[in-house]
DNA sequence: CGCCTCATGCAATGACCATTGCATTTCCGG
DNA sequence: CCGGAAATGCAATGGTCATTGCATGAGGCG
């Protein structure tokens, strides 16, 4: 979807909601066909059900909150929005495989990658990096499967010179560690899908000390939105029951990126080190030569 | 669809025609689907039949005859290829950004990703996944930044209800568990840009003590393409210093995603175990009620 | 024209779908 | 804290789905 087609999307959607707003299950129902556009456009009431965590008849009655009579009313009109937003190519995709899970996976981590290429407000991405190296230190909250992209930012963050340290090993951690940040220090939160309340809260504890904070997610959680100083979307809908991290370590990598740049000699130094103490303790396996 | 993406779509289409044709009835059904893309990715089984003028077990049949299990194995075929053939053109027309560490990062990961989906070989994905899913165990090796892959990769396969451990904190922890390892497991080592003699030699004495040995790697380093039954080669040029870890992670959400459809009732049953227990932990927040 | 093979329709079957009434839980306001 | 209203889950229900065995029809060949 173009970003314009997706603000007109969530506004269209938004507009459609009772007066009074909607309360926990229903809400999450909505923020995932905000969310996950092509899963809403194709998938039972069941499935979405599922994934966002509550039962069928709730998929059923926010669609009639929404002024729909069901379920697939409610969906016949997202497929055409969804649909309307993708416009005709002009280049054949090369297609392969036959259908295979991991071939749909690939292919719609492709298309997610494509869709935050184009959504992506880089002075975003600029404005934490620039925060990250002006911090006294950084810390990465992120927790179950989210931990890989933030051990990932995390590690290379440092690589590139600067305090970063991720937060990914439980509540009891994750409270030590937030209750000595302060202000001159930076929080990330990462969340996908299903958002941790220890990430919340982790959050606006920060925040409260004086820290700046800022999140990766792919949701618009009110929650996470009013903690953050910045929110970075990324798209992680994922094939089967399980959200994609692909976007979210592209992110990852582009901040680091844009961090390296920041303050070249300094991460070129860092670097230096780094490649040093690899050859000092042998770690690396000697590459044959080529032939 | 453009005429460039019907003709591949044509293509693709009458190559798995059975080589004696197909008759009267089934062949209106393919040239509904040829002619009517956009209703074959959305309609009933009973409504194409509907439209082609046959019963609706033809559609069926003729799905078979084309190689898919069913009518919903083949609407999935083309319901990718369809959204893929309206979205494509984004992938290549646009480009955004205006040369920032961070934008030239995204792009450059896009690219990967298109690389890595035009070259997958996913019989080897299967291999993998079908053999994760027979094993006594599987282990997954590696280190530094890469860890993260590992990580996820790991996280995942055991939601999907799979004994997958990775090994990330170091060469004596890596040893240990290397001293374990038998006929009947599996070892999974990732490694991309330099490569860890620890792994190379994990990776050999898992193979010299009977376990299967897959690599998922940047090049084809002969010493891991030795040790390895199959080699998943996956681009992992990044912007500036670092290795991108984006096409590895799409791979392990691929390998996850083909890992959940060996035996989907595991896996729905490891799921439902795993979401009972955020309920039971109180893990997740409660998104509060949208304004 | 007759025979044989393959295609196709009919109908039974099990699975999954969406909806809704009732009971329980949750949240908000006093 | 309590009470009431709204949200939510459970389960019953009727409908639709896709598949497949059996019978019949169609097409091709001798």
């Amino acid at each position: 979807m173009t970003e314009r087609a997706a603000d007109s999307f969530e506004d269209w959607l938004r507009e459609r909601l009772p007066e009074r707003g909607l309360r926990g299950k229903a809400a999450a129902v909505v923020e995932l066909l905000l969310s996950q556009p092509r899963r809403a456009s194709f998938a039972s009431a069941g499935e979405l059900a599922q994934v966002a965590g509550v039962n069928v008849a709730t998929v059923t009655r926010t669609a009639q909150a929404l002024g729909f009579a069901g379920w697939p009313a409610l969906q016949l009109e997202l497929r055409a929005r969804y649909l309307s937003s993708l416009s005709a190519g002009q280049v054949a995709a090369e297609h392969r495989g036959n259908g295979s899970p991991s071939s749909r996976s690939l292919r719609r981590d492709l298309d997610s990658l494509a869709l935050l290429n184009r959504r992506m407000d880089e002075r975003v991405l600029l404005t934490i990096a620039e925060a990250v190296a002006a911090a006294r230190r950084t810390v990465i909250v992120a927790d179950g499967s989210y931990a890989a992209v933030g051990l990932a930012l995390a590690h290379n963050a440092r690589l590139a010179g600067y305090p970063v340290a991720a937060v990914t090993a439980g509540d009891a951690e994750l409270a030590n560690t937030v209750s000595t940040v302060a202000a001159g220090d930076v929080l990330i939160a990462i969340s996908f899908w299903r958002l941790y309340e220890s990430t919340v809260l982790a959050a606006n504890e920060a925040g409260s000390r004086g820290a700046r904070v800022f999140a990766i997610t792919d949701a618009a959680s009110p929650a996470l939105a009013n903690a953050a100083e910045e929110v970075v979307l990324v798209p992680a809908e994922g094939e089967a029951f399980f959200p994609s991290l692909t976007g979210g370590m592209a992110v990852a990598q582009a901040l680091v990126a844009q961090l390296a740049a920041v303050d070249p000699a300094r991460t070129g130094a860092s670097i230096e080190a780094a490649e040093a103490m690899w050859a000092r303790f042998g770690l690396l396996h000697r590459r044959p030569a080529t032939p």
